[in-house]
RNA sequence: GGGCGUUUAGCUCAGCUGGUUCAGAGCAUCUGCCUUACAAGCAGAGGGUCGGCGGUUCGAAUCCGUCAACGCCCACCA
């Protein structure tokens, strides 16, 4: 039989990935089965895959695949997401490349452009997931702004706004000058920035006794912003600045007279205790501004730029502005002095300039009542967090939480559903027209006549205006769990009654407030039901040096040439490898090679067995007994794999899985069986290596979906597995994990200890073998002396190449090694070094006489053997009594060397 | 400024309720091997005062306190 040397996946993956899809294995319909869903973390439906997904999605997948071979009707919903200012700043970026403004165009105009964009780009990144293996049920593929979705997002805000949780207002929003709209507080990220501290004259207006003095000084990092100072403030406790108290002083270079408040908020130590307060540009001064009724200037344009009230600096740009303006401070002498200061700007999230806080008039979502059963949810562990840590994260933002700005100034995403009143004439009943909320123009007509009869009188009719504004992209994500099964817009659905709540969530913890946390809130508003029950945070993808990957830094490897290089099973595995949840993994791309490795390993393992020969030959003792030792072993790490994946240790399954095959399986078990050159192997043991390889192959084909597919399906069929049960699945996909109360042996940890000794056993001689240069295939004698009794005395036999015998005095010439408490020598005549052994075994009852001294000491102890538990006083003497007699023996055998 | 977390072998990390010869794994390193499945491999070996100090205890990597370093999140100090 001829198989290639090396496992070469580019078209078993290939082949496999599209025999699954043919054969509908994916897809997921409501049946009598528990159902296990996940719904994906929709990605950006424009982007490509980057680390992050890679390890994100094969996550989910190794979850989705396991729990179907549980026997669960599992189901993971693919999808994507509109990103709108992502989306919507990449669109613009490309008509600006082809000399297109988006100020030129209608609204109508861009979207089209957008969705152009959005189908050519769209779905290259679900593509790559295929390529992945990922096993998502293709058929419910979602998008945020495809039209259930929509339906669902127009759906809620209205009943948000019916419940009285959504109002419009002028506030002081994150405003991002590039892309030119609002922004939530999360979507806000602040930096150091090394920048100066200007200290500006403000000259008093009403004269000052003689000699007092003639103006005041005020720190600022923004001397643009002066246009827009309503006020000056100090602390009415600071002693240093009371004298301008109820004066007036004057804005330098525009010359505009403002009152000196007070109030506590100001800093007496910073600065020089006095404030310059531009309520239109600042939070705090806003805040100054309404406590105290003072004027709001707004000096900027959208873009930054300073408008007319920013008199002689108009149409510049904020930057410049504060340059020029330095310079003219200088010039007329109002510029006490500056100084290097570093303090922290907030920056745009998606345009990475520094945002501008502005009033504007935007849509909110009142939080509140929202987050006291999404908090509950997760605090009572209805929902669990892995790690746990992130409970706390989460506790103390949902304790702060602030009102939702929904509305963006886009025009990519689902537009506010909000229509503003407009006709002719001035509604009779007084008051303006107004606006309703409605999820259609249609709805919209019916519900602005009901609330102004005198509407449908209008000769002419009237209009309707929708808000030009979008919703916030999490406004849609937030009800992903719940959209995907529409069960906002069909809530008795048979879909979203069976699979919601949905079992796991596995996403990064970056994302916990923009989507985890509003996600469960969206849950339990409109389903009552938390929306999953475990989250799984990932860490994030880190390179050697421990930075980020990002395409900026051109850190990150092509996931594609990846898994070109390394196939998508050992890319997997490299993902996982160093993958705990909840902590950042420095991605290695050696763990890729060492996936790689390990496809091949269990390539040439299947090579090997099927290599063989059978014949209804007689069974050899070691092959019996390796069976029974291997079954425990398999049991034991099956019912081990089990108890990591409860704990959603994926990682450390996967070692033990990797271990289990290399070490336990192919190492041990198959060098036990493994037939003499050109001898076949007997009928049974070749069942049972069958078995075990199809149960292994099983274990791991949640973490290598196509390599344990291929070999599945190489094995033959008329091969049954341990017990009679077993019917063999066209798939391994789809054939079914045992669950650990099926293995449960006995005798399994015995087993177990025992061949562990006679590993250990092995182990000593061929070190004595590597030692004296002795081949492998020279026959030697071992001579056993003292308590021996081992079950695997013939698997010693065959792998270390001796011949047994038990013996009351060793052969002169022979080296010694003790396993336990019995002896071991291995006479190897006139190669034996007698200094040196001597020397090594004095050294072995140094050590062990330390020990036993340490032992001594604490059985010594009253204390000791008063207070701790019987069980442990027992386990020291046994060490006591074991280290006695090894070290009696041992004086034995130097007595004989000499 | 507040909160959370981390610190164990050269690297990445396990180590649960304090107690088995408990100081572990993988990778890397070193030694010897192209042995008939696999050199993408086989057989071995070395390597750590468990961040520092103090405490509780018969007993501490594990519990408590404290200090240090690093990381993350939150926060309006101009």
């Amino acid at each position: 039989m001829k198989i290639a040397t090396k496992y070469s996946p580019a078209e078993i993956e290939q082949k496999w990935y599209e025999y699954w899809l043919e054969n509908n294995l994916f897809h997921s319909e409501p049946d009598e089965r528990e159902p296990y869903a996940i719904v994906i973390p929709p990605p950006n439906v424009t982007g490509v895959l980057h680390m992050g997904h890679m390890l994100n999605n094969t996550i989910q997948d190794v979850l989705v695949r396991r729990a179907r071979m549980q026997g669960k009707n599992a189901c993971w919903v693919p999808g994507t997401d509109h990103a709108s200012i992502a989306t919507e700043a990449k669109v613009v970026q490309k008509l600006t490349a082809e000399g297109i403004s988006k100020t030129g165009l209608t609204r109508e105009e861009f979207l089209k452009h957008a969705w152009d964009w959005t189908h050519k780009h769209g779905g290259i990144i679900l593509e790559q997931l295929k390529k992945l293996g990922c096993s998502c049920d293709w058929e419910r593929t979602a998008f945020t702004m495809d039209e259930i979705r929509s339906e669902s997002v127009f759906k809620v805000f209205c009943n948000l706004y019916e419940k009285g949780l959504i109002y419009r207002g002028v506030r002081m929003v994150n405003w991002d000058p590039k892309a030119l709209t609002a922004l939530s507080d999360e979507e806000v990220n602040y930096k150091e920035q090394n920048g100066k501290l200007f200290y500006l004259k403000y000259k008093i207006s009403a004269p000052t006794p003689q000699g007092g003095p003639t103006y005041a000084v005020v720190a600022t990092t923004r001397p643009e912003t002066i246009m827009g100072d309503t006020a000056m403030c100090i602390n009415p406790n600071n002693p240093k600045t009371a004298w301008l108290k109820g004066k007036k002083v004057i804005v330098p270079l525009i010359n505009r007279e403002i009152p000196v408040i007070e109030d506590e908020y100001v800093d007496m130590e910073f600065g020089t205790g006095c404030l310059k307060v531009t309520p239109a540009h600042d939070i705090n001064d806003y805040m100054l501004g309404e406590k105290y009724g003072l004027p709001s200037v707004d000096i900027f344009n959208n873009n930054g730029t300073l408008n007319n009230n920013g008199a002689m600096y108009a149409g510049m740009d904020r930057f410049d502005c504060r340059k020029q303006i330095e310079r003219d401070l200088i010039e007329a002498r109002l510029l006490e002095k500056t100084e290097p200061y570093t303090n922290k700007v907030g920056f745009s999230e998606r345009t990475d300039v520094p945002i501008e806080p502005k009033l504007s008039m935007q849509w909110f979502l009142k939080m509140e009542d929202l987050a006291k059963p999404a908090l509950e949810a997760v605090e009572d562990d209805t929902i669990k967090f892995y790690p746990e840590k992130f409970k706390n994260t989460h506790r103390h933002w949902m304790t702060n939480i602030k009102d939702w700005c929904i509305s963006r100034q886009l025009w990519w995403g689902h537009q506010i559903p909000a229509w503003y009143i407009q006709a002719p004439l001035n509604p009779p009943e007084g008051g303006a027209w107004g606006f309703v909320v409605a999820p259609t123009e249609e709805k919209a007509r019916e519900m602005a006549i009901a609330m102004h009869p005198s509407l449908g009188e209008i000769e002419g009719g009237f209009s309707l205006k929708q808000d030009e504004d979008c919703l916030d992209t999490w406004f849609s994500s937030w009800l992903w769990p719940v959209s995907v099964f529409n069960g906002i817009n069909r809530p008795g659905n048979p879909d979203i009654c069976y699979y919601y709540p949905t079992s796991d969530l596995v996403t990064g913890p970056d994302i916990i407030f923009f989507w985890v946390a509003r996600m469960i809130m969206a849950g339990e508003e409109f389903r009552g039901k938390e929306p999953f029950r475990n989250v799984y945070f990932t860490g994030i993808v880190r390179d050697q040096l421990g930075r980020k990957m990002a395409k900026q830094l051109g850190n990150s490897p092509d996931p594609i040439e990846l898994m070109n290089k390394y196939g998508a099973d050992g890319v997997r595995m490299g993902m996982l490898f160093s993958a705990p949840a909840g902590n950042d993994l420095l991605f290695d791309e050696s763990l890729c090679e060492q996936g790689r490795n390990f496809c091949n390993k269990i390539w040439n393992a299947f090579r090997l067995v099927k290599g063989w020969e059978t014949a209804d030959i007689e069974q050899p003792i070691e092959n019996n007994i390796a069976n029974d030792w291997f079954f425990a072993a398999i049991a034991k790490a099956n019912r081990e794999v089990d108890d990591l994946f409860l704990k959603y240790r994926l990682s450390e399954a996967l070692t033990l899985l990797y271990k289990l095959f290399w070490d336990d399986f192919c190492s041990w078990y198959l060098e036990i069986i493994k037939p003499e050159y050109g001898k076949p192997i007997d009928n049974k043991t070749y069942n049972h290596v069958l078995g075990y390889f199809e149960y292994l192959l099983k274990l791991l084909h949640p973490f290598m979906p196509f390599i344990t597919e291929e070999l599945f399906n190489n094995i033959e069929e008329e091969f049954y597995l341990i017990d009679n049960k077993y019917v063999k699945s066209k798939t391994i996909m789809t054939s079914p994990i045992y669950s650990e109360v099926e293995w449960q042996d006995e005798e399994e940890e015995y087993r177990i200890a025992n061949f562990e000794t006679a590993k250990e056993i092995i182990t000593n001689i061929r070190n004595i073998r590597a030692s004296k240069n002795i081949s492998p295939k020279e026959k030697l004698a071992l001579q056993v002396s003292g308590a021996y009794n081992n079950d695997y005395t013939d698997v010693i036999r065959k792998l270390a190449n001796v011949e047994i015998e038990q013996v009351s005095e060793k052969s002169a010439g022979s080296v010694s090694f003790m396993v336990g408490t019995a002896e071991f020598a291995v006479p190897v005549g006139n190669l034996i070094n007698a200094e040196e052994e001597i020397d090594k075994m004095e050294k072995e009852i140094i050590r062990l006489e330390g020990f036993l001294k340490s032992v001594n000491a604490k059985l010594g102890n009253e204390r000791f053997v008063a207070n701790a538990k019987p069980e442990i006083v027992e386990v020291e003497r046994k060490k006591q009594a074991d280290a006695e007699t090894k070290i009696a023996s041992l004086r034995e055998s130097i007595k004989g060397l000499k």
